[in-house]
DNA sequence: ACATACTATAAGACTTTACATATATACTTG
DNA sequence: CAAGTATATATGTAAAGTCTTATAGTATGT
C-alpha cells in the first residue's frame, strides 16, 4: 500500500489536512496517482498510530476544526527508506485494450465508437497536461520573484524537479497513446487494419528497439 | 468488474477450462491485463451462475478432471454489449511516479539506483514483446499452412488483429517509456535535471502537440 | 532419493479500494 | 429562496483482488 508512502512524501513539503492532501492529489498527481477521500483519512488514522505522523486541532469559527498533519522523524525515515527501493511491478488493467483484443467481435462501427471516445479522452488529458505547466510555471515565476536568489528559492527549485518529470511523463506517453489511436483511425479508414499490416508496423517498430 | 468480460472474451474463440484461461492470460495479455487464479475460478462459478457460461466436466486418468467452459449466446449477447461501450476512465497508481514526484528526497545514487532498475524491467519487457511478436508470427505461417485459402482462414486472420492491436500499443508506449527513462539518465548524468531544463522541455513537448 | 515444477480445482482469510452516507456551516448561482 | 458547491472529518459496507493453503498425481532434474 504505497498510499502511506504518498501522504508521508506529501507531508514533507509542509503539514497539511485530510482535505488538503485530497486536493493535492486530485490537482497534481491524478494522473498517476488517485486516492478516494475515506482512504486518506483512514491512512492518515494509521499512521499515527505508528507514530509516523502526528496533528494538531487547528480551531475553525466558521468550519470544522482542521487537524493538521505533519510529518516525524520515523516518519522521514520510513518514506526515505521506501523511496530508494526499485518500484514494486505494477498490475495494470486497462479495459480498452482488452476491448481492442476482442476487435474482430466489434465491428467497423464499434470499433471507431470505442476508438473516437478514446482520442477524445486522451485529448482533454493532454490539454489539462498543458494547464497544468502553464499553473506551475505562473507559480514559479511568482514564487522566484519572492524568494530573490537563495537557498530558498533554491530549495524550491529542488521540490519542482519531482513534479516536472511525472509531468514529462505524462505528456510523453500522452502523445504516444494518441498516435497510436490515430495510426488505428486511419489504417480503419483506409482498410488497412489486417494482420499483414499490423505486423509490417510491429517490424518497424520491433527493429527500431 | 471487468474479468467477467475477459474471461467471456476468450471463451469466444474456444472452450477453456480455469487453468487455460489463467495460461492465456499470462502469456498473451499480462501486459495489460492480469488475473488472480482465485479469481478467475470463482468468476467462472458467478459466470456460470447467471448461465452466461456452461461447461461439461472431462475426464483425466492422471491428473484431476478439467471443467471446460463454454460461452452461452446469453454470454456472447453480455460481451458484445459491453464491448461497444466507450472504455471505464482507468484509475492509475505507479508507484515509480510516486518516487520520482519525491525526486529531491532520494539523492543522486538513490535516483540512478531507480531509474535503473526500471530501465532493466522496461528492456526486459521490450524483449518479451518482441518475443511475443516472434511466436505470433511462427503461429500464424503454420496455422494459414494448413488452412490454405478459406472463410477458414479469413476468420484467424481476423482474430489476430485484435492482439496484434494490443503488442503495438504496448511496444510503442513501451518504447516511449524507456526513452523518457533514457533522457532522464542523461539529464542526470550531464547536471542537467534542473527545473528549467526539464521546463524546456516540457515547451517543446507540448508545442508539438 | 529428494526437491521442484506442472496439471487442475477450490475454499478461506485478508487487504485494498470504492461508494454511500452522515454531520455542520458558509457561500454562490439561478 | 432553493439548490448546488465548497469546507472538513468520519463511519459503514460492499465489491474486488490477493495470498495462503489444500488436494493429488505426474514429470523432470539434481
Amino acid at each position: 500500500m504505497s498510499l502511506r508512502y504518498a501522504i508521508l512524501g506529501f507531508l514533507t513539503i509542509r503539514p497539511f489536512s485530510g482535505y488538503d492532501i485530497k486536493r493535492y492529489f486530485d490537482n497534481s498527481v491524478r494522473h498517476f496517482w488517485s486516492a478516494d477521500q475515506a482512504a486518506i483519512y483512514r491512512t492518515l488514522a494509521d499512521l499515527e498510530k505508528d507514530q509516523l505522523v502526528g496533528h494538531e486541532r487547528v480551531e475553525q469559527q466558521t468550519r470544522p476544526d482542521r487537524k493538521l498533519y505533519h510529518i516525524t522523524p520515523a516518519g522521514v525515515a520510513e518514506l526515505d527508506a521506501w523511496l530508494v527501493l526499485p518500484a514494486a511491478a505494477v498490475v495494470r488493467r486497462e479495459p480498452l485494450l482488452l476491448k481492442l483484443f476482442f476487435t474482430n467481435r466489434l465491428g467497423a462501427e464499434g470499433l471507431s465508437a470505442v476508438l473516437n471516445a478514446e482520442l477524445g479522452a486522451i485529448e482533454a488529458q493532454l490539454a489539462e497536461f498543458k494547464g497544468i505547466l502553464e499553473s506551475i510555471e505562473r507559480d514559479r515565476a511568482e514564487v522566484l520573484q519572492q524568494l530573490g536568489d537563495g537557498d530558498a528559492a533554491d530549495g524550491y527549485r529542488k521540490v519542482l524537479v519531482g513534479p516536472l518529470i511525472t509531468l514529462t511523463n505524462g505528456v510523453r506517453l500522452g502523445v504516444s497513446y494518441r498516435d497510436w489511436l490515430r495510426g488505428l483511425t486511419q489504417a480503419q479508414e483506409q482498410g488497412e487494419l489486417t494482420d499483414a499490416a499490423m505486423l509490417a508496423e510491429l517490424h518497424r517498430l520491433v527493429d527500431a528497439v
